[in-house]
DNA sequence: AATACTGCCAACCGCGGGGCA
DNA sequence: ATGCCCCGCGGTTGGCAGTAT
């Protein structure tokens, strides 16, 4: 097939951007908004591909972006998040407002794969290290699928089965720094699974029962973040305690002997 | 002070999936 | 039904800054 590159590669600029390139983006977009990310280097005047300025717009100059550094809250969702979705980075930068999914995913391989370490826990398993059994895959891979079974958001839910399904516990990055310094003694996967949780000192149940002081009978779809113990406004950005309104994210736990 | 090493992060690359003709 | 186009995603790389020797 080949498909044609993204851009006349020999008329982009690569690298850095320039202060004048992000200006010209922002004002662009501005006027526009984001649209047809292919045609925008051109009328935005730029020497740069698409996906570059998408790339630059979504990481960088969104006005929307929360810089600085990562709360000790922030961290501990994205560990509740990557135990069940694995490296869904956009999945999981979607419950951290402001927050990107390049952003988080350098976050982890050079932060919170070490704290994990640092607890004894394997980053890649959320099992504790030294244990001889890791996930296994086509149980936490229905695991997942069941407690993500979407309601109103199938792309999400299914995004995580197809993950987990494929690789229930992605590997890290084999070349990143984070990796190189600190991906030495995680498993390759596979193995018999006891059962036990893929992270103790997380609770990860959200299968089925409600939730902490919930009034919603379990067969009621179910907020994934509020499963995770989020809460709107949180950083939680669904709004779970607004019934109806858009943007929700519910799954509805599957009924026993249910499969997807 | 110079050099080597390490950590961090912005950016790039290639692929998969969805939409559309 | 098929193929193309575009977008978005995850993995990877490269370069800069800070630290150690």
């Amino acid at each position: 097939m080949g498909r044609s590159p993204c851009c006349e590669k020999a008329h982009t600029n690569k690298g850095a951007w320039t202060k004048e390139e992000d200006e010209r983006l922002v004002a662009y977009i501005r006027a526009h908004g984001e649209g047809c990310w292919r045609s925008l280097p051109k009328a935005a005047g730029l020497l740069r591909c698409g996906k570059s300025c998408r790339l630059r717009w979504m990481n960088y100059l969104r006005p929307d972006l929360k810089r600085g550094n990562f709360t000790d809250e922030e961290d501990e969702i994205i560990i509740r998040l990557h135990a069940i979705l694995g490296n869904k980075w956009s999945l999981i930068a979607g419950q951290l407002p402001g927050r990107t999914d390049n952003e988080i995913k350098n976050y982890w391989n050079t932060h919170i794969k070490r704290k994990l370490l640092a607890r004894g826990i394997d980053p890649q398993t959320h099992r504790p290290l030294g244990s001889a059994e890791a996930a296994a895959p086509g149980v936490v891979a229905h695991r997942a699928a069941a407690l993500l079974h979407a309601t109103t958001a199938p792309a999400l839910a299914a995004a995580a089965a197809r993950t987990l399904a494929a690789k229930p516990t992605p590997a890290a990055s084999s070349s990143d720094d984070g990796a190189r310094s600190t991906s030495t003694s995680t498993s390759s996967g596979g193995g018999a699974s006891t059962g036990e949780p893929r992270c103790p000192d997380l609770n990860l149940d959200l299968s089925v029962g409600p939730p902490p002081a919930a009034d919603t009978p379990p067969s009621q779809p179910v907020c994934l973040c509020y499963r995770l113990g989020l809460r709107a406004g949180e950083a939680c950005g669904c709004q779970a305690d607004k019934p109806g309104a858009g943007g929700f994210r519910y799954f509805r736990p599957l009924e026993q002997g249910q499969y997807i």
